[in-house]
Order: structure tokens, then sequence, then C-alpha cells
DNA sequence: AAATTCACTTGTTTTTTGCAAGTAAATTTT
DNA sequence: AAAATTTACTTGCAAAAAACAAGTGAATTT
């Protein structure tokens, strides 16, 4: 766990972690007006190190040569169990401002909550998780 | 989640509930000395923003007016499965010196697994719940 | 009563962060 | 086709945080 913890013992490789797979963010742009207020050299800089540690990969984009996508390896989603139970664990004991009814069945459907934000990985589906959930049961 | 990587976005906060979840530890020393090399005023720090936001308390030691027992409070001890998941994600993607079996196994018995140290926090049972492996990593 | 242990605090230096501005290539607008 | 704009960065600098080294005082051991 050290090891997961020189990579996330700072404040926003997770958060960068976290967008790409419940935000379905993947340019340098998006990242920067998600909201959170990282500086442009910081974002940079921790994209290329999760590039070196394998947790993301870039490639370009066809329809824009300005753009790069920055997409999560398998290495990355796996992180998926890990960002859910971060998120409901703030949900629980901190005022995170989600509405709660959605965390209730996020913490009930953990396995379900999972296979599809694998499934939209797998499948370039880039619905966000979050906002829309409960619509199936 | 934002709030809790506020509080965890940090190299050295979730190591020292780490410590304290699967090491038992308690005292200023035993986290001085239990391998990572974090710095004094950063553990004092550190100790002292876990217990203002409700995550560990103090207790005196009844038997050594000198030691102070540091405690996970219940919102400290519900951050098992954050940790348990990051535990196996490093287990499965880097090389952490864990045996492979023991981490197979903890992957295979998630609930029981938090369920133990659930009960061994609630019991006060110093038990470890990972042996001490080597140089650890 | 002297030495030691324990849980810290207090400087000081080094590293990391945050902020403002700038750059180069690709695209869009005129 | 020239000019303006967008995108993904880099660079330089001040401010904050961390690492390092040393010290303090109360409690305990010798």
């Amino acid at each position: 766990m050290s090891v997961s913890l020189d990579m996330f013992g700072d404040r926003w490789s997770l958060l960068i972690v976290r967008d790409m797979m419940v935000r379905a963010n993947k340019t340098f742009k998006e990242f920067l007006s998600s909201g959170e207020g990282i500086a442009t050299n910081v974002l940079a800089d921790r994209l290329r190190r999760l590039e070196d540690s394998g947790i993301l990969m870039t490639e370009p984009d066809l329809e824009d040569g300005r753009r790069v996508h920055y997409r999560l390896t398998e290495k990355g989603i796996d992180l998926a169990p890990v960002l859910l139970e971060m998120l409901l664990w703030g949900a629980k004991h901190e005022d995170t401002g989600a509405p709660c009814a959605v965390m209730v069945e996020m913490a009930k459907n953990r396995e379900w909550v999972l296979a599809e934000t694998r499934r939209r990985w797998a499948e370039r589906d880039p619905t966000p998780i979050l906002p829309k959930f409960g619509a199936g049961k």
C-alpha cells in the first residue's frame, strides 16, 4: 500500500483518476475546468507521472490535432473499488452535498456500479456514472 | 470524495491510519519506528489533524504517564474498506513484497477481513491483521 | 539524583505548490 | 492566406509545506 501512496499521496492524482472514471474526462482542458482548481503545471506533471506508472495512456485525437486523449489503462480502471469506497466513506461521514439517496443506492449496489464503470470504460461509453444513477432500479 | 482528499491527499495520513488498523500502532514512537521515515514534526501535525477531523482520538496510558494512546474512532475504522481495496490494488499491480497467497485469501474474503478488523478494533485486540513482512513496500 | 524515555516543539534548509505569464503547433475565422 | 483563437503545455518566481537537526519538559527507570 505504501506503493499506492507514493503514487496517490497527493491532492491531485486520485482526483484526476476520479474525473476520468466518473466524469469521463479526456482532455487537458476538461481536467482544468472540472472545478477543483488545479494549476496547469501540476496537472501536466501529474498526468505525466500517472502515465509513467501505467495508470493512464495518451492517444491523439484524430479529429483535432491539438487535442490529446487521456485514457485509463486496466491498472487505472482497477482503482474503481478504491474510489468507490472513498466516495461512500465521504458520503457517510462528511457533508458532500451529493444526494443521499443516490449514495445509499450505490452502497447497496457496489458490484453493479463497478461492473457498469468497467463496461463504460471498455466500450468508451462517456456517460458519467454519478448523475444518472438509480434509473435501472 | 474531494472532502476525503482534503484529508488524505498527502503522503502520511492514510499511512498512519493503516498502521493503526493493520499493525495496531498506538503510540507516537510506534509510528516513528514503523519504517516509513516520517519526521516527528509532520507526525505530530498529522495526528493532530486526524484528531481534529474525528478520525482518531487520544487517551492517556494509565500505566505510563509519558505515553499517549492514539485510537481510531468509528469514523476512522470505517476507512477499512478503502484501505483494504488499496492494499489489494497494490498487491495486484505493484510489487509489494507481501506474500501473494495471503493477498489472494484476502481478496476472496473481503467481508471476513473487514469484520475481523472491526472486531479487533472494538475489542481492542492488538493482533495485527497482516504479519510483518520484511522490508516491505 | 542522574540518566533515559517519550511526546512532542523549534529553528533551518530543501522541496513542492500555486500563480501569472508565455510558447508552439493546430485549427478556425475573416 | 493572414490573423485570431484554441489547446496543451512550459517557465519563472513567490509562498507554503516537508525534511532535517536539535532541543524541551514531564514521567519513568536506574
